[in-house]
DNA sequence: CGGCTGACTAAGCGCTTGCTTAGCGTCGCA
DNA sequence: TGCGACGCTAAGCAAGCGCTTAGTCAGCCG
C-alpha cells in the first residue's frame, strides 16, 4: 500500500473545498463563458477530481447561478448609500453610484463579466430571478437621474436613455478592465464618476 | 423514387447558400455564443444539413472570423467622415463618431455583440489581427479626443480613460438594445452623441 | 447520349461533454 | 474495537460535439 503523502489526501475533507470550486468556476467561466468551460476545467482549477464537483454543487447551472446571485447581491448592497442619500442631493448620489458600480465592476471584473454576459446560460427560472435583481439595480439609478431633475440640478433629456448609457459605460469596464493596465479602480470609478455627472449637470 | 418537390432541391444550389450560413451563424453566435451554437444550429437555420456547412466553410470558427472581421471593417468605415473632420471640428467629429459606432451597435447589434464578447473564441492567429482592428478604432476616437483637448473645445483628465467611457458606453448597446425596445438605433445614437460631447466640453 | 462538375445529404467517426455509480479511506462516536 | 457517515476518486455511461466520408442528383458541355 502507498503511504499518501499529498497535502491534500483522500479522506482528509478540505472545508473550504465548496468555496474553492465557486472560486474555480468563476475565473473559468471569467475566462472562456460558461459553455467554454468544461466540469472538468472547474475541477481540475480546484485540485480535485471531475465527480467532486459534484459532492457539493447541484450542476454546472448552478455554479453559474450561485456566482450570479452573489454577484448581483453584492452589487445591490455596495449601492445602498448612494440610493439612501439621493433625495438629499442628488449629484452626490449619482457620484456615489457609479463609484461603487464601477469599482466593483472593475476589481472583481471576473464575477461582474459572469454578471453581465452570461445571463443568458442561465435555467429560465433562475433568469427570471436574476432578472428581477438586474433591473432593480437599473431602476435604482432611473430613480436618482428622476429626482435631480426634479430638483433642478440636472437636465437630463431621457431618463432611461441617460441610465443605460451610465450603467453601459461602468458595465463595459468588466469587459475590458485588467488588474496591470495602469489605472486602479478607485480611479478609475473617480474619473468616471465625475464624467457621469458631467453628462447630466443643469 | 420520391419525385423531390422541394423548392430547394438537391443539386439546385442555392447562389446566396454561402451568405445563409454566415447569417445563420451571427444570429446564432449573437444570441447563445460562440460555444453555445453547435454547427447543426447554424445548418439548421439555414436550412442544410449539418454537412453543408463545410461545402462553403472550413469550419465553425471560420465563420466566426468571418463574421468578426466583416463587423469590424464596417464599424471602421462608418467613422471614416468623424475622423476627416477632427482636425476642423473636434466637437463635431466626436459628435459623429459616437453617432456612427452607436447606431451600429444599435440596428448591427448582432454582429456587435460577436464582434465585442466573441473575441476569445478566436484562434490565437485571428485574434491578433482583429485585435489590430478594435485597437484602431479605439485610438482613433482617442485622437479626436487630444485634439479637441489641444483646441481647447475639450477639457479631459486622461483621454484614455475618457475614450473607454464613450466607447463603452457604445459597446454595451450591444448587450442590451432590442429592435423592439421604444428608442429606435438613430435617436439613441443622437442622445448618446450629446452625452459625450457633454462629458469632455470645456 | 454520356461523362464530368459541383452542391448537397445520410451516415457515421472519434472524441468530449455533463453527470452517475461503485467503492475506498478516514473520521467521530459508541 | 467496531461501524456508519462523509468526502472523495476511478471508471464509465449516454448524449452530443465538430467534422469527414461516400455517394446522390441536377445541370452543363461535348
Amino acid at each position: 500500500m502507498l503511504v499518501n503523502v499529498s497535502a491534500e489526501a483522500p479522506g482528509q475533507p478540505q472545508p473550504d473545498a465548496r468555496q474553492r470550486l465557486l472560486d474555480a468556476a468563476r475565473s473559468s467561466f471569467a475566462e472562456k463563458g460558461f459553455h467554454g468551460t468544461t466540469t472538468r476545467d472547474i475541477a481540475g482549477a480546484a485540485g480535485m477530481s471531475p465527480a467532486a464537483v459534484y459532492v457539493h454543487h447541484a450542476s454546472k447551472e448552478s455554479l453559474l447561478h450561485e456566482l450570479s446571485l452573489q454577484g448581483h447581491r453584492a452589487t445591490a448592497t455596495s449601492l445602498e448609500p448612494a440610493i439612501a442619500t439621493a433625495a438629499q442631493d442628488p449629484e452626490a448620489a449619482l457620484r456615489a453610484w457609479v463609484t461603487a458600480f464601477v469599482t466593483r465592476h472593475a476589481s472583481e471584473h471576473s464575477t461582474a463579466r459572469i454578471v453581465n454576459y452570461e445571463f443568458e446560460a442561465l435555467t429560465p427560472e433562475h433568469r427570471a430571478e436574476i432578472g428581477a435583481w438586474r433591473s432593480q439595480i437599473q431602476q435604482s439609478l432611473i430613480e436618482i437621474l428622476r429626482l435631480g431633475c426634479d430638483a433642478k440640478v440636472f437636465d437630463v433629456r431621457d431618463t432611461r436613455v441617460t441610465a443605460n448609457a451610465i450603467a453601459g459605460m461602468g458595465v463595459d469596464v468588466a469587459r475590458w478592465f485588467s488588474d496591470d493596465a495602469g489605472t486602479s479602480p478607485a480611479e478609475l470609478a473617480e474619473q468616471f464618476a465625475d464624467l457621469a455627472v458631467r453628462m447630466v449637470r443643469a
